[in-house]
This record gives C-alpha cells, structure tokens and sequence, in this order.
DNA sequence: CTCTCTGCAAAACGTTTGCAATACT
DNA sequence: AGTATTGCAAACGTTTTGCAGAGAG
C-alpha cells in the first residue's frame, strides 16, 4: 500500500464525516453511504475510517459506550461524553482555552495533544 | 440482584485492584486472581469488574487500545494514555490542579468529573 | 429457605483479515 | 500492466449471557 489511489467509496466516506457535527460509528458511516453504494462492505468502511485516520484526515474517538466514534472535524478541540445520555459533543478551543497551556504548566512535556476527553453533561441533558 | 451477598472471588479481585498502580485488563486480573482460585471463571471476573464499577469501588477505563482496564485507585485522578508505549498512568491532583476548576469556568454546568483521560508521553518515555 | 454468585459454554459485539475480482493511474 | 481497493465471508479479541449448581445470609 504505498502510493495512494483514489476511490469513490473512500471520498464519499470522508464527504460524509466533514459534513456532519455528528461523530458517527463506522456502522452509521456505512448505513450512510450505502445509499450511494448499495453495495459497499463493512469491511471496506471500517479499512477506508482507519486509513483516512492514520493520514489524520479524520479521528478516531474510543468511548466507554461499544463502537469507536468518527470525526472528520479536525480542528483542535475536546470531546466531551455525555454521562446521561451518551451523545459525544464538541468542546470548541475557539476562544483559546488553555488546557494545553495548563498541561504543559503542571505536566511539562507530558500532555501533547489537544485531543483530551471528558465526561460530563451535554447541553441538551442540561437544559431539562 | 437487589441485595449484595459477599463472595471471595469478589474480595480478591477488589483486594488486587487496590494494592496495584497499574491498570490492569480484565484478562490480567483473571490471570492473577487465578493463582489464589485456579477454577474462576472469566466471565465471574468480568460481573464482579462491573459489580464494583457500578458500585464505585473501582473505575473502569476505556482506551483505544482493545481492552478496558481497571482501576482500584478511587480518588480523583486523570489518566494519561502514552502514544508512544501504550501504557496508562495516573495524573496526581494532588497540588490542586485545577482543570476542574477551569473546566467550570469555561463550560459552566458542563464537565462533572475528575475522569478525563489525556492522551501524551509517559515519564518513561520522555526519560530516553 | 431464598436469592445471589459461580463455572462453564455459547453467543454477542465490534473490528480485522484473506482472498479473488475490480478499479485506478 | 501493475498495484491499490473492493466485496464477501470467515476469523478474531473482548465482553456478555443463559443455565444449572454451589454458596451466603
């Protein structure tokens, strides 16, 4: 697998996770596209999450909850899991919170990525 | 299951979680377990991981790596994943870090818990 | 005596992989 | 033409579950 060829399938993968705010699992990734291509595989699905993953085109999201989340926002920024309802949310690092700099200040060098996960209550559950 | 009724094999998969730092998988603690009740059975150790995760005498933490690991050690704490060995350590709160407080701050209402995990380099990694 | 817990084995679940055929460049 | 990608199905590792018997209160 050294030179990269294209594939509809893939493109349409990708298409579907930079369109949405959701954070799918590869079985909502292949419902999706199916409808496209009918007869795409699972396994196909779950080969093109992981590559675009590894090429850091999306992320992969590994929650307490049964199937890994996809996310093709890539932005830096926090996930939060609900511990009501379980949806996966965004925390936006728009404004700069400083997580990171916390991090580097009480852990240097230890905490690297912006790609922290908390849990907590979703802003719907909130609103109840 | 509406009134708990003690067993050893619980007590001694709790009794291995507390005197360990490390954050062992369910299979690691069936392993162990195994020396003091060689006919426990791997499924008794998984009801009895999640009867004391229920519970809160332990947490349970997923990684991305396969399987969930254990954790009997209570009190607030985040957790580290090294991106480089794999391992899972702890990060100690007990300067007062205060990502909570922060947490709050920013995302009032939001972030409930001392559980985020961070992903980073270990201190045995970042030694060599 | 009752109800929980156990061991065992089978099943469930999410994910990966081997293979021959197809699509891309 | 050469090789990456696909669909399919089987295999994999982890976790859950149904059941009959043993153990705790």
């Amino acid at each position: 697998m050294a030179v990269l060829k294209r594939s509809k399938q893939r493109d349409s993968i990708k298409e579907f996770l930079t369109s949405t705010k959701a954070h799918p699992t590869a079985d909502e990734v292949y419902i999706h596209v199916r409808q496209e291509f009918p007869n795409i595989s699972l396994g196909t699905v779950y080969r093109n999450l992981n590559l675009l993953a590894e090429l850091g085109e999306i992320a992969k999201i590994t929650t307490p909850d049964g199937a890994d989340r996809f996310d093709g926002y890539t932005q830096p920024h926090y996930h939060v899991l609900c511990t009501k309802c379980g949806s996966l949310t965004n925390l936006e690092v728009a404004q700069g919170i400083p997580f990171e700099e916390m991090a580097n200040k009480h852990f240097p060098g230890i905490i690297e990525t912006h790609e922290a996960m908390f849990f907590g209550i979703c802003e719907k559950c909130l609103d109840k």
